[in-house]
DNA sequence: TTTATCACG
DNA sequence: GACGTACGTGATAAAG
């Protein structure tokens, strides 16, 4: 917010920001799926356009504005070179129409607008920054383009609204290897292949950027062109000369153009309320009209005083927090959120474990800006922390925890209202333990997930990350509150005003944060997902962590024991054979011993790092050559890792309340859709080895009951088979026999009966590796064999199953088109680095889209079950209860007298769980531990 | 806090 | 023609 202030309009420079529209528009046009208004014309880039536009409104500092953009294909630079940006295809035939209607979105915003025949935007950008600076004003230019970067300067920054960051001389530096006031030279020398810009032939960016440092400047170098040594070089720079000269002419910007409008007209407005609100409604952007509502614009019939736009209400609105301390002031508060039929909570606990952190106090919020605080468990303590004895003062006056809970009771169950939480499984716990059920539920950290994502980057989903992405709002940190290391206190122990102020927060940003996502799955399509999918898990998760698992810790110990003894033989074996005493897990000493002082050949990579791999595969090759000691280092390694991550460690996970293990589940942390366990976790068990299998005999079932274990088989290769249409692959599914068996038998045609084991073998890593976006690398070193070779099976398997290239290229389209591919439930898989200009990063980025969907398909589809599982069970009235899942797994304990019929019944509903072109086929086993059961 | 390794699907 | 890779997770110990 802007106040005039005549002393500060007297310090700081007035600021002007001049946006790049068309890159506004390509970036908006790219980045969303197609979408039409009523009448049936696209409108999808308009809609990105004109939030993206919001968004910089309402995040900028600046008393000026403008959005300038190109008119028409031919400007003065074709007659300078007809060719000029000659090879750039037509834009798509549903983006065109959209073209004036952007400028309309402009206009409604009381946002200048300017272009010019003749000239491209970057020249008008560049005049009108040269006359902003010469009459002092600062100017940002909201761009990304490169061809921008040679104006930066003092006074004149560029900012990437893709990244969300500036960028300045040191950016520019790391592209083109010069400093701003040299980008031309060398884009003069370098030639631009999209934009026809010819350069000096064999001359890229890097070798510019050192003749440029050499010699200073363009002229300068053509001139002493002679003293180049590399005889090619010389003669095309003597040769191509004046080309040289011609693209500078093409990429240097015009900064004297006539403009059409002075910038006296750029001065920021407010929009005409009926203007801004005709057009939002002409274009059925609703959900915008609602946001801006109120704030940028009255409400009919309003008389402007709610704020309506969650992004204005949270930078704007004065939050004032109420600390409650009494019954009827509880009672006024659960009033009014049974009549403001959302409200957001959130609990405060004296400790960070789910099953373990007592209720300390709670918060509410009812509408943004309006919180309240409710201490229960605050203990009084005085301000240092050093408590010995006599200093404490008494504990502050608080709602005792019962008639807390009896007035809160009817409000969290109440259908009506809907609580609101971010990371609310974590409070479903907490209040679960004061005896509070809680229901209907949203979860503003999953919305955020299923709406962008891994887009950003994993681990991004946090209250205070969310805050400051869509608000600009720095959150109290916990630390400010509670301290950090060794002085931190439990919040228990945080007086009240502090309290009062860091809780009621999240409570506030939670609301604000569901008002501002919650409409934005259906304007993208992900109400599907979240409603059927990720909403349902979060209960349902929490009632599976609550359950937990027994584990038997004797079984645990005998085998920490059984494991240390074999870990101390190795050791000294080990020792012995390097002839002194290291330490075998140190990967750097290990690597001494093996390379330097045994001068073994490592027939493999050395990392990242350069220190040489000791890696499982490359001891396997040492043993395989005959050498003892990594023979030894590997069996050594095998029961550490049992030992340290399993048996030791799995003890100390049994709650001591319950007997059993309750471990963590994700469900906003992968990129797939998958779930992921942790404090422990239960998804990575042992079981490939016979002596980490021993592990699953310590999971048990209560007495009376036995484990049942439900798994998928073959699910990804099905959903292969079902998304690319592979019409031999679905029928060798629909035979149901042995699938790599026929894989192999099709691709080496030799008969299933009596096959050599070696070509099943193949076949299956063959399988495997379709479903991880296939290379003959990959595949050469999964099968030790040379990588001829292994690109002749793939080609053998493309030529058997056609359809899958097909696929393939399918979804590597869709990921460069839109940023992410959706799996056949419509969940988006984010695919970042698509477009990255390094071939190994996009690579990567290319296999993991193509895994995509399978992956996820398979998540969506065993999260349908789960789903199911609990009312199914509950109508045939067994008392089975879920406990574990493992991707394509289910684990449940089960009354040993139900056994078989929960197990056809659990069968029953995962198989259909999707209805899909190859048969779904479940496996179970029931037994008193997970070993057996499995 | 980052890196290497290895457990699972 | 070289590059350098199988997809997705989490826990542990070593080392910076």
């Amino acid at each position: 917010m802007t106040e005039p202030d005549s002393t500060a309009a007297a310090t700081a420079p007035d600021r002007l920001f001049l946006v790049d529209g068309s890159g506004y528009i390509f970036r908006a046009y790219h980045s969303l799926p197609p979408m039409t208004r009523p009448d049936g014309t696209p409108v999808n880039a308009v809609y990105g356009f004109t939030t993206m536009l919001m968004k910089l409104l309402a995040d900028m500092d600046a008393e000026r504005v403008a959005v300038i953009f190109d008119k028409g294909r031919k400007t003065f630079r074709n007659e300078i070179h007809p060719d000029y940006k000659g090879h750039r295809p037509d834009a798509p035939e549903d983006l065109v129409p959209q073209f004036p209607i952007i400028r309309d979105a402009v206009r409604a915003f009381n946002v200048a607008c300017v272009e010019m025949e003749g000239f491209e935007a970057d020249d008008l950008i560049a005049t009108y920054a040269k006359q902003a600076r010469a009459r002092g004003i600062d100017v940002t230019v909201v761009s990304s383009d490169k061809d921008l970067m040679q104006l930066v300067r003092d006074g004149v920054a560029l900012f990437d609204p893709m990244k969300n960051r500036p960028i300045g001389p040191d950016q520019v530096r790391e592209k083109f290897g010069v400093g701003p006031d040299r980008v031309v030279d060398v884009q003069a020398l370098a030639g631009d292949s999209s934009d026809n810009v010819p350069g000096v032939p064999g001359i890229g960016v890097k070798t510019a950027a050192q003749l440029i440092e050499e010699y200073g400047d363009l002229e300068s170098l053509l001139a002493r062109a002679g003293e180049i040594k590399q005889p090619k070089r010389r003669q095309n720079l003597t040769e191509f000369a004046d080309q040289a000269r011609m693209s500078r002419d093409l990429v240097l910007l015009r900064d004297d153009v006539d403009v059409p409008e002075p910038l006296e007209g750029f001065d920021v407005r407010q929009p005409d309320p009926d203007a801004l609100r005709a057009f939002l409604v002409e274009n059925g952007f609703k959900s915008v009209l609602a946001k801006v509502e109120g704030d940028l614009i009255p409400k009919p019939g309003d008389g402007g005083g709610a704020a309506a736009d969650p992004v204005a209400e949270a930078t704007s609105a004065a939050a004032a927090y109420a600390l409650v301390q009494d019954i009827e002031a509880l009672r006024r508060w659960v009033a009014e959120a049974r009549d403001a039929d959302v409200v957001a909570i959130d609990t405060e606990t004296d400790a960070l474990s789910a099953m373990r952190g007592g209720l300390v106090g709670i918060s509410m919020a009812t509408a943004p800006g309006r919180a309240c605080y409710i201490p229960l468990a605050h203990k009084g303590g005085g301000e240092g922390q050093l408590d010995l004895g006599g200093g404490g003062t008494e504990a502050p006056r608080q709602i005792p925890l019962d008639a807390c809970v009896a007035e809160l009771k009817d409000l969290l169950l109440n259908p009506g209202v809907l609580k609101v939480g971010h990371n609310i499984k974590y409070d479903l716990h907490v209040l679960a333990r004061v005896g509070l059920e809680v229901a209907p539920v949203d979860d503003t950290m999953v919305l955020s997930y299923v709406l962008d994502g891994t887009r950003l980057g994993q681990g991004t989903h946090g209250l205070d990350d969310l805050a400051e992405r869509h608000f600009g709002h720095a959150m109290i940190a916990f630390k400010d509150v509670c301290g950090s290391g060794k002085t931190q206190i439990t919040f228990d122990r945080v007086p009240l005003d502090k309290a009062v102020e860091y809780a009621a927060e999240d409570a506030d940003y939670t609301l604000r944060l569901h008002r501002l996502l919650k409409p934005r799955l259906i304007e993208e399509r992900m109400v599907t997902v979240y409603e059927t999918l990720d909403r349902p898990m979060v209960p349902l998760l929490a009632t599976m962590e609550r359950a937990g698992i027994k584990v038997d810790p004797a079984v645990l110990k005998d085998l920490s024991k059984t494991f240390a003894a074999r870990i101390g033989d190795l050791e000294d074996e080990v020792h012995r054979l390097a002839g002194h005493p290291f330490n075998i897990g140190s990967p750097k000493q290990l690597g001494e011993v093996l390379f330097d002082e045994m001068s073994l050949q490592s027939g493999r990579k050395s990392s990242k790092t350069g220190a040489k791999s000791t890696g499982a595969d490359v001891l396997e090759d040492l043993a395989a050559q005959g050498h003892d000691l990594p023979a030894r280092v590997l069996d050594w390694r095998q029961f550490s890792k049992l030992k340290s991550t399993y048996t030791d460690a799995l003890v100390e996970d049994i709650n001591p309340d319950t007997g059993r293990v309750h471990t963590t589940f994700g469900l906003t942390g992968t990129s797939t859709g998958r779930l992921s366990s942790n404090d422990p976790n239960l998804q990575n068990i042992p079981i490939r080895t016979e002596e980490g299998r021993r592990i699953r005999e310590a999971f048990v079932a209560e007495p009376g009951h036995v484990l049942l274990s439900a798994d998928y088989s073959q699910i990804e290769l099905r959903l292969v088979a079902h998304v690319a249409d592979i019409k031999a692959l679905k029928e060798a599914f629909h035979h149901g026999a042995d699938i790599h068996a026929i894989t192999a038998s099709r691709m080496f045609g030799e008969p299933v009966e009596g096959m050599d084991p070696m070509l099943r073998r193949r076949a299956k890593a063959i399988n495997f590796g379709i479903i991880y976006g296939i290379s003959a690398f990959g595949l050469s070193r999964q099968l030790s064999i040379p990588r001829g070779e292994a690109q002749r099976f793939i080609d053998a398997y493309f030529q058997e199953f056609p359809e899958i290239l097909d696929y393939m290229e399918r979804t590597k389209d869709e990921a460069r088109k839109h940023g992410f591919v959706r799996t056949l439930f419509g969940r988006k898989c984010w695919a970042p680095g698509i477009n990255d200009k390094n071939p190994n990063a996009r690579g990567l980025a290319e296999r993991a889209a193509i895994n995509a969907p399978i992956q996820g398909g398979a998540a969506d589809i065993i999260k349908r079950a789960m789903v199911k599982l609990p009312d199914a069970l509950t109508e045939a009235g067994l008392g089975a209860r879920l406990l574990l899942q493992v991707h394509d797994e289910l684990i449940l304990e089960v009354p040993e007298a139900e056994a078989d019929q929960t197990a056809a019944l659990v069968r029953k509903v995962m198989e259909g769980a999707a209805s899909l072109s190859v048969p779904l086929v479940v496996d179970t086993g029931t037994a008193g531990t997970w070993a057996e059961a499995h």
